[in-house]
DNA sequence: GCCGGTCTTTGATCTGAATCAAATTATGCG
DNA sequence: CGCATAATTTGATTCAGATCAAAGACCGGC
C-alpha cells in the first residue's frame, strides 16, 4: 500500500473506504476504521464491461461485490435457454447471497461498470461482528424483495403496454431529472435484455415503444437514448 | 399470566415461547428468557379464518406475527382490482415488514390459521438489541427473495400447463410425502386465488389441472384435495 | 332432503402477444 | 469510407390464453 492511500487511514472517523473512494457502499459505511483497513487489504476494484459476469448462475461463488458506477443485471435462465431478468442493481448496491455459497441466479454488468470485490470469508466474519453491516444488509434485502414483488405484479398483470411503461419509469427514476417533471436517460438494456426482464418478446418491446413514441410519450433519439417529457404520463400507462 | 403458564419461564434454557407453545418461530427461538418473558407479557396467539386480513396494503400496522398454523397469502391490488399474490407463506415464518410502516401489500390467511402478534415497537427494540434474531429476519429476507425471484420465472417464462404445475409441486412440497415420491395434500387456494398467483384466469387454470388429471400426473379427489402419484413428474412438466 | 348461492368445469369465440419473415438502421473494423 | 454483422423495426400470420356463456358440482341453512 503506498503512502498516499495509507493516509487516508490516519486521518478521523468517518474514513473513506479507499476501495469505494468515498462513495460509502452499503458495506463500506457499517465499519469502524480497523474493519476498513483490513477490507481494503483483501478487496480490489475493477471495471468491468457489459456482458461480463459478476456471479455464474449454479456456480459456487467466494466473492461479494459493491456496485460503484454502472448497471447490473440479475438473470435466471431455464435449461431450454427461456431467460428472465428478475431484478436490476445500481450503485452503491451491494450485489452477492449472503449464507448461501451456491447462486441461483447470474449477476452481469448490463453497462459497462466498476465494482468493489471483497472476499466472502473475511465479510461474512464482518457481518457476524457487526450488527450495523447486518442491518444494512437486511435493509437492502427488504427494498429488494419489495421491488421483486412489485416487479410480480407487473409480470403477471399489467399488459405490453404497462410493462413498457413501467420499465421506462424503473429507469427513468434512477436517472437525475432534467426539470420536475421531464427526463432523460440512457437505456442500460437492449430490446432483448428488456424483453427477458418484462417476460415479452423483442418485437412486442419494440412495437409498444414505438407506440408510446407515436402518441409523444416518449422520444426515442437513438434506441439507446430516450426523452421522458413527462414522467407523469409514464406512471400513468403503467397503471 | 397464570401460575401454570408463568412456570415455564422457571425452568433453564432453552425456555418455549408460551405464544408459540414451544413450535420455535423464527423470533422466539432467538430470544433470551427475559426478552421471551417481556415478549409474552405484551402477545397474543390468536385464530383467524380463512379470509381474515392481518395486514392491508396501503395501511400503517402497528403489529408483526408468526404464522403457527395455516397459510399466509401476501397480495398487492391494482387501483383497477387486477389482483396478484406475491407470496405464500407457512409456519413457522414470519409476517410484516421490518424498518417500514406502511405495508405495500395485503397479507391474508389462506386458510383457517393461527398467529402469534407481537407489538411492533416492541420488537424492533429487540431486533436491535439483539444480532441473533436480526440474523434470523435477514435470513428468512433473504429466502423469501429467492422465492419472489424464482416466481418471477415463472410468472415472466413458463406456460400455463407449467405454472399450474410448478404450483402444485411448491404446495407438494409443504405438504409431509405418503411416499418417497407421491404425495396428497388440501390445496390452500381457491381457483380464483391459484389464478392471482399464476397471472392466469379460473378458466385457464381449470382447464390445465384437467388436463394434468386426464394425463394422470394427478388426481382430483375433490376441488380442494389433490394427490401426486409423483412428484418429480410434476417437476418435469413446470420445466 | 331441498333450495339458493357460490365455486368449478366445460364449451365457443375472440384477441393480444408470439412467431415467422423481411426490411431498415446502427456499429465496428480493415 | 465501405462492407459485414448485429440490433432494431415493421409486416403478416398464428396461437395460447382471455373472454363470454352456460352447465354442473358443492355447501350451508332451513
Amino acid at each position: 500500500m503506498d503512502v498516499a492511500s495509507s493516509e487516508i487511514f490516519e486521518t478521523g472517523t468517518p474514513v473513506a473506504c479507499r476501495s469505494c473512494q468515498a462513495r460509502h457502499g452499503v458495506v463500506c459505511g457499517a465499519l469502524s476504521n480497523a474493519q476498513l483497513k483490513e477490507l481494503n487489504r483483501h478487496s480490489m476494484r475493477r471495471k468491468i464491461g457489459a456482458g461480463s459476469e459478476i456471479i455464474a448462475q449454479g456456480s459456487e461463488s467466494s466473492f461479494y461485490s459493491n456496485i460503484m458506477r454502472g448497471v447490473v443485471k440479475l438473470c435466471k435462465m431455464m435449461p431450454d435457454g427461456r431467460q428472465q431478468i428478475v431484478g436490476l442493481q445500481f450503485a452503491p448496491d451491494f450485489v452477492g447471497r449472503p449464507f448461501v455459497r451456491e447462486s441461483t441466479l447470474s449477476a452481469e454488468a448490463a453497462t459497462d461498470a466498476e465494482i468493489c470485490v471483497f472476499p466472502r470469508n473475511l465479510l461474512d466474519r464482518m457481518i457476524g461482528e457487526t450488527p450495523e453491516l447486518q442491518r444494512r444488509l437486511h435493509d437492502q434485502a427488504l427494498n429488494e424483495l419489495d421491488a421483486a414483488r412489485e416487479w410480480m405484479l407487473t409480470l403477471g398483470r399489467r399488459t405490453a403496454e404497462e410493462k413498457v411503461a413501467s420499465l421506462l419509469h424503473l429507469i427513468g427514476t434512477h436517472a437525475e431529472p432534467q426539470t420536475a417533471i421531464s427526463t432523460a436517460f440512457d437505456l442500460p438494456l437492449s430490446r432483448t435484455e428488456i424483453a427477458d426482464f418484462l417476460g415479452l418478446t423483442i418485437e412486442t418491446v419494440s412495437r409498444q415503444m414505438t407506440r408510446l413514441r407515436k402518441r409523444g410519450v416518449i422520444l426515442i433519439e437513438n434506441s439507446r437514448h430516450i426523452v421522458v417529457p413527462d414522467l407523469d404520463e409514464l406512471e400513468r400507462i403503467s397503471a
